[in-house]
RNA sequence: GGUCCAUUCGUCUAGUGGCUAGGACGUCAGGUUUUCAUCCUGGUAACAGGGGUUCGAUUCCCCUAUGGACUACCA
């Protein structure tokens, strides 16, 4: 009896164990997707690196896959205090959220490059033994020289198999000569020998199938005398080491697809798919969308401010909401073949898929970034915009009660596209006007303006319930009652209130600031107009 | 220069071997608002050029032009 318990216990265990093993081999396994977004903390991220690992993000939460923040930081050189922290945070601010990285840490590590420089050395020194790779002693000065007197008979110089015995290395020199090199440290990079003439085939989703020619590939340096690797070697290993599935990154990387489509072939690794996505252009014409444009462009071209050195504005500092921005970016490059122009993060992880990504460049368009973050900032209450704008208040001295503001904010909310466009529209709400608009005076100031407003402040100061719709009633039906000339007496009123003509309805402007600043402002007025 | 990639309104883009080539931003006009904006309605505007293939090409192929990327012991 016990033992027929036990019996179908075993079988159960059995079937489950081979039920899982199944799904885990056939099912996840095929859909596992790990991606990763690979920056160099060289300075601030730009736009087209955050669109890029926004595209990675959403391309993997679709599916339920794992997203990797790894830093690439092989060269020494080029490293900025402050990057690593500003990527992070850019990333965080967006939304996108890392599964694998050097804070989150993960099965996979080390997370960033620099850590790991001695496993590197080991796949360099595997393409060395099976005589994929090889010791070279040239010196820059060397090849730069080489480069020159090349220019100067208009060809290019490259490193590779035609040339590569005529230079210093272990596939020229004698084995006794190169080994005495090495055991006298002279300095020397280690090259991947790319073989001569043979046609390679690669796939890429985006771009389908490409044919390049071995021939016009140069024989890269793999590992640097400095003891790093280049990006070519650490990248390769490090995306099969991570399993990577797919490499989605930007169209400057196509160049070297060859190179690694080699090198994954030379260490008899499966290769991920790759994605090369299309650049982002400046929107003044030429050139892609670069570090160096800064905020010359008239628009930020990073996501957040960079503080150090010299400075760059940001999309979170100039008042633009995330979501905005996020989905401004995703929408630059990638469609959804609907007419759905709004996305929030979730439904761009339903909605993405590699294959509506576009071919071409994408030239950035400020004016529609501005109009992404109006149609954002539509959708917020305004007890948010109220908050919002105190803090840009109090930084300007104003100290407003929440409740006032929230009604201001209401006024003025659907005719801004930025919280501190708030303050553009109302400023005349906190102070009256210093000038009078000579142009509204021209053409709206009329003989009896003058007569028209002392009048009307008379009659303003016998209302007591001073509310919008109260003034409004009573004005209206004094002006009825004299048969006075609307439009002259509206004016008047505006230019004496707000010193031009703009704004919004002038009843709820004069309700707002109150019976006592309304009349010191009539007064005010009427002296310096006069007439 | 070489290699690779790309090319639909000003911009982001949809789309098809036969359509009035669609949408959005911008712009222009009208309406609303007794102001200014917002908003609403409408208009403007594109298949880079030349050859093929085809009864028919914006769509498929080739060439040219243009744009872009790469061409470092940078990523």
């Amino acid at each position: 009896m016990v033992q027929n318990l036990i019996f179908v216990i075993v079988l159960y265990v059995i079937g489950f164990v081979y039920l899982c093993t199944y799904f885990n081999l056939y099912i996840p396994y095929m859909a596992q997707v790990r991606v990763r977004f690979a920056p160099s903390p060289t300075g601030p991220l730009h736009i087209g690196g955050v669109r890029t690992a926004l595209y990675n993000y959403i391309f993997a939460k679709k599916s339920g896959g794992i997203f990797i923040l790894r830093i690439e930081d092989t060269d020494q050189a080029r490293f900025v205090e402050g990057a690593e922290e500003y990527i992070m945070e850019a990333l965080k601010w967006c939304g996108i959220i890392v599964d694998e990285g050097i804070k989150e840490g993960g099965d996979f590590g080390p997370y960033r490059q620099s850590d790991k420089k001695a496993i590197y050395r080991q796949y360099a020194d595997i393409l060395i033994n099976n005589g994929d790779a090889y010791y070279a002693f040239d010196t820059p000065e060397q090849l730069e020289t080489l480069r020159n007197e090349s220019e100067k008979t208009g060809n290019t110089f490259i490193y590779n198999a035609e040339v590569r015995e005529k230079l210093n290395n272990s596939v020229s020199l004698q084995e006794t000569e190169w080994k005495r090199k090495l055991d006298n440290g002279e300095p020397y990079v280690i090259r991947y020998k790319m073989p001569h003439n043979e046609d390679i085939h690669f796939d890429d989703i985006i771009r389908g199938n490409i044919v390049v020619n071995t021939s016009t590939l140069d024989d890269k340096v793999l590992f640097k005398s400095d003891g790093m690797p280049t990006y070519h070697l650490a990248n390769i290993v490090d995306d099969h080491l991570m399993k990577i599935s797919h490499v989605i990154r930007g169209e400057e990387w196509l160049p070297s697809l060859p190179l690694h489509f080699m090198l994954y072939r030379s260490f008899g690794w499966d290769t991920p798919l790759f994605a090369h996505l299309p650049l982002l252009l400046k929107p003044d014409g030429k050139g892609k969308l670069s570090k160096r444009d800064g905020d010359k462009l008239g628009f930020p071209v990073f996501p957040l401010f960079w503080p150090y050195g010299e400075t760059a504005k940001g999309y979170r500092e100039e008042g633009y909401y995330a979501d905005a921005f996020v989905n401004m970016l995703a929408l630059l490059g990638w469609n959804p073949g609907t007419e759905q122009e709004f996305f929030s993060m979730k439904e761009l992880t339903e909605a993405f898929t590699l294959d509506r990504v576009g071919k071409s460049g994408s030239r950035f368009d400020p004016e529609k970034a501005k109009w992404f973050n109006h149609h954002y900032l539509q959708n917020k209450t305004s007890t948010q915009l109220a908050l919002e704008f105190r803090e840009f208040l109090r930084a300007r001295g104003y100290h407003v009660d929440i409740v006032q503001l929230e009604t201001l904010v209401g006024l003025v909310k659907e005719r801004v596209s930025f919280v501190k466009d708030i303050w553009d529209q109302t400023d005349f709400f906190f102070k009256a006007p210093e000038t009078y608009d000579q142009e509204v005076i021209k053409k709206r100031w009329k003989e009896d303006s003058a007569m028209l407003l002392m009048e009307l402040k008379c009659l303003l100061e016998k209302i007591n319930d001073f509310s919008a719709a109260n003034t409004e009633l009573l004005v209206k039906a004094w002006i009825e009652e004299k048969g006075y000339n609307t439009s002259t007496i509206m004016s008047a009123l505006r230019l004496v209130i707000v010193g031009t003509s703009r704004g919004p309805h002038i009843f709820d402007i004069i309700s707002w600031i109150g019976r006592e600043e309304t009349l010191k402002r009539i007064d005010k007025g009427f002296s310096v107009i006069g007439k």
